[in-house]
DNA sequence: CCTCCAAAGTTAAACGTTTTTCTTATTATA
DNA sequence: TATAATAAGAAAAACGTTTAACTTTGGAGG
């Protein structure tokens, strides 16, 4: 590999004067400029990265921290970070804290938690990133999990305190949004499979239902709420509930696709018809809400345009330490199939 | 952030001994490296990898090429390197090419194929990466997209020309031992819904489908052979036409989920019981396997593995520049469930 | 009593940049 | 004409390590 100082001999002048060229830090004479230019095309010069960033204390490199690169949202959103910083010249050493198997009985574990946490954090400083973008899930007290620290951070997809910089997607205004789209298609009787009882999603979607309804001047009687686990089984299991409820509900708001998809199971094997006898919707928006019967309308999850802010924040905090927080909210789009 | 000189004066000795005794480059006397140990705790000393790698050359950097970290395998073979180059102290800068759009017209394509993959691979070399990995899919002359180079380099998922490392899975021998399993299960009339007919993992398959059926005195006609394209909706086509011949096949082999599920939907209008009235298998294990009605029998990729061998033979090659190049071909196992 | 050698450290030169300070020459100002 | 100001570039000191080459000391061997 050449090196400046091949540059600079080829060229006749000092390193200095190659570096100034290089970056634009000095006013030169257009023939030395010139002179220069062509020793670098000649020499094939490329500036080494590590020697650059050695003296400047900049590596222009992003260390994203994932839960789980193999989680649903996860992938979609490191490929909106990872396209965003390409373009902006930064490079991205991602670590993955494999922490996809331990997600529900996560409270016993808040300690083996903070110590992965942890460690992936020194490991990125170690490598002198610039800064730090956690992609992780929402529910947990993740400022209780990271150790104080000054690189600049920022959450995407999960939130930290109010102290923190973050990037989600609005769980209220979504939930509404499709609750009014029922409505709109003249649903009056809505039921719910909602998720966990105390997580907050299932808290922030249950809200927005509720504003909905309530605006529309209807109400969402008690037994139309089941409160499932996300899994596939409970939507099957809260869906035989909800068909011994009268009168029916005519639509079923389930809080995820996977819910959604054993709900759609025991409506099949109960014989009735979706959509006509039963309207039936999602959340999350993955691959299975498309090849279901009838395809399933579902709520889009922002993922690649979370990542793509996450990486126009930290990059600004970058260049401007001093920055106060920010928390932005991206709305959730609404996906039309053929199940309402 | 505390130097090595901080340590060196704190320890009253050169820096030279507190870098013999950090890297157990020299033997010292225990008294020494036991004063410099306390130093290094004292001042919390950390080495400066940046200032390390530029001395040393090596950055223990792996660059991860990934075609589209949301496309369906490679997610799990980047976990899968992850974990392995964390284990060895190595990092990994991640790339994606954002080609998940362009899969099927490539071959229109394969200029700009070439400068995206060339522009990765500069990008990653200008990180001083010491080795690169491949993640992609198969199908493609690969060899003739990539710029001679000489950082070590390893296929993953997908592979190169005879010269090159790589590591993949098992196409041929998966696909007979489907085969076998649903031959051991009694039946002796299988079709296949094959993927795109010049692809390769359409041709290895088949060509292992084959083989089993040959090995058990079968033979496989013509007409159970239906040529798709890897979508769901060839899926259900191809399964209409498979449904008009006579006698009918007992066994429908998909060559991947998708297609498999687009066959079982066909099968339920049909009124046809699965697996009573007609088994299917597909190829992939998809998520959507364990979410059809009933649960779909398919083999699994052994993505995790893939990443963790790639991962394995890129420090192989760097540690020892001179190897020869070695093919690994994985074993892909079948997950039973309920489709058969 | 020399000489040689090993042991235990130190010195200093690299690695390839950036950047402050310094030199020299030229032009503008009084 | 003398002097200051500016322009264009060079020198050299950093950044924080590693490592080859050197020094010093203390024994061992003859």
């Amino acid at each position: 590999m050449a090196t400046m100082r091949d540059v600079a001999e080829l060229a006749g002048v000092s390193t200095a004067t190659v570096s100034h060229v290089v970056n634009g830090t000095k006013k030169l004479s257009p023939e030395t400029t010139e002179r220069v230019l062509m020793a670098i095309a000649q020499a094939n010069y490329t500036p080494n990265t590590l020697a650059k960033s050695l003296r400047s204390g900049q590596t222009h490199t992003i260390g994203v921290l994932v839960e789980d690169i193999r989680g649903l949202p996860v992938a979609g959103i490191v490929s909106g970070i990872n396209e965003t910083l390409s373009k902006s010249g930064y490079k991205m050493i991602l670590h993955d804290l494999h922490l996809l198997e331990k997600l529900y009985n996560q409270y016993e574990q808040i300690g083996a938690y903070r110590q992965r946490i942890n460690n992936g954090v020194s490991l990125l400083q170690a490598s002198n990133v610039d800064g730090i973008i956690y992609v992780g899930m929402h529910d947990r007290h993740l400022d209780y999990l990271f150790d104080p620290m000054d690189t600049p951070l920022v959450f995407a997809y999960s939130h930290g305190t109010k102290e923190d910089t973050y990037v989600t997607y609005s769980n209220d205004e979504s939930a509404a949004d499709m609750t009014r789209y029922l409505i709109s298609k003249g649903h009056e009787r809505i039921a719910v499979i909602a998720g966990h009882p105390h997580s907050y999603p299932t808290a922030r979607r249950m809200h927005g239902i509720q504003m909905a309804l309530q605006q529309a001047g209807l109400v969402l009687p008690e037994a139309y709420i089941q409160y499932g686990d996300w899994e596939y089984e409970s939507g099957v299991e809260k869906t035989r509930e909800l068909l011994c409820i009268h009168p029916r509900p005519t639509a079923i708001f389930a809080m995820n696709d996977l819910m959604a998809a054993g709900c759609m199971r025991v409506l099949n094997e109960a014989g009735l018809k979706i959509p006509q006898d039963m309207a039936v919707v999602g959340f999350d928006n993955r691959e299975i809400a498309r090849y279901l019967q009838p395809p399933l309308t579902t709520i889009a999850l922002p993922t690649t345009e979370i990542g793509v802010q996450a990486a126009l924040h930290i990059m600004e905090m970058i260049h401007n330490p001093a920055k106060a927080p920010e928390k932005e909210i991206i709305h959730c789009s609404i996906v039309e199939r053929e199940s309402v």
